[in-house]
DNA sequence: GTTTTTGCAAAGTATTTGCAAATGG
DNA sequence: CCATTTGCAAATACTTTGCAAAAAC
């Protein structure tokens, strides 16, 4: 029932310019770089592509607060540090493990395929002490 | 140095209608219900509000994968399932605790100001087992 | 009265989509 | 050959913004 699927130059482009990276790009950061090796590839390949590839489990889409989506060819689970100004991405230093306090999961409904952890702020260098920010870190208790 | 914040009717109707709800509304829904109330005002407004709101601390936002962002008024930390297919945000009925396995957090130069928990799927309603999703769900390691 | 907020409309950003042509198997 | 994928351009979805008028204090 599924489509079969063809290799394309250009995906496997794709693939390969996000696996270069350790930094987390945006689609048009890769369409940026696809295009040094493709010069006619269009944006919407790219996103056809990203999010094909997101959906095939080769790589993982991350979705940030009000900036544009990034991409993470690291499939281990690993927790995201997100910049509220600058929109960086990066992995969060320490492991982490969740514990389920109760188990009143069981009474969920419907499949669960992904989760993600995030934490949000300002990274080094938009992080200004004359302007802080509003909140504070919550508690570990989620 | 911070502008001083005035009063407005609006303002007040849009936390309160958020306050109404236990469903995680997005912007539009907060618009269509307070437009009963105010029916000349503007999806601007509600916008501005909520960006207030939000940070001023007194309503949460979920940014949500590929669907509209959502507002909370219940501001304990805990984590949220988002349906992948119809954008829907519940509460996830678990409490989960992080445990930080090493501390190499500490390296962190920034500002963490909040964090978040996400489980991805498909909710009870859009959950088809004919279309089973593309990824299984990681260990509880991050 | 001065400053903040609003309503309106227009712009902005990120992403998706329709379609004919090109490509893959 | 036939199905999938591409490039292009237009459309969509969501959110932000500029500005004059209205509201708040």
């Amino acid at each position: 029932m599924s489509a079969q699927r063809k290799n394309s130059r250009q995906r496997n482009a794709i693939l390969e310019c996000v696996k270069k990276h350790e930094d987390h790009p945006t689609a048009d950061i890769i369409y940026q770089e696809v295009r040094e090796l493709f010069p006619h590839i269009s944006l919407g390949t790219v996103y056809r592509n990203l999010s094909l590839l997101t959906s095939l489990g080769s790589i993982r889409k991350i979705s940030c607060n009000n900036h544009a989506d990034r991409f993470d060819w690291h499939l281990e689970p690993h927790a995201h540090f997100i910049c509220s100004r600058c929109g960086k991405v990066s992995n969060f230093p320490s492991k982490i493990q969740l514990q389920y306090i109760n188990d009143s999961g069981d009474d969920f409904r419907g499949l669960i395929t992904d989760q993600s952890i995030f934490f949000y702020g300002y990274c080094e260098n938009c992080y200004n002490p004359d302007s802080p920010a509003d909140e504070s870190l919550p508690g570990a208790k989620i």
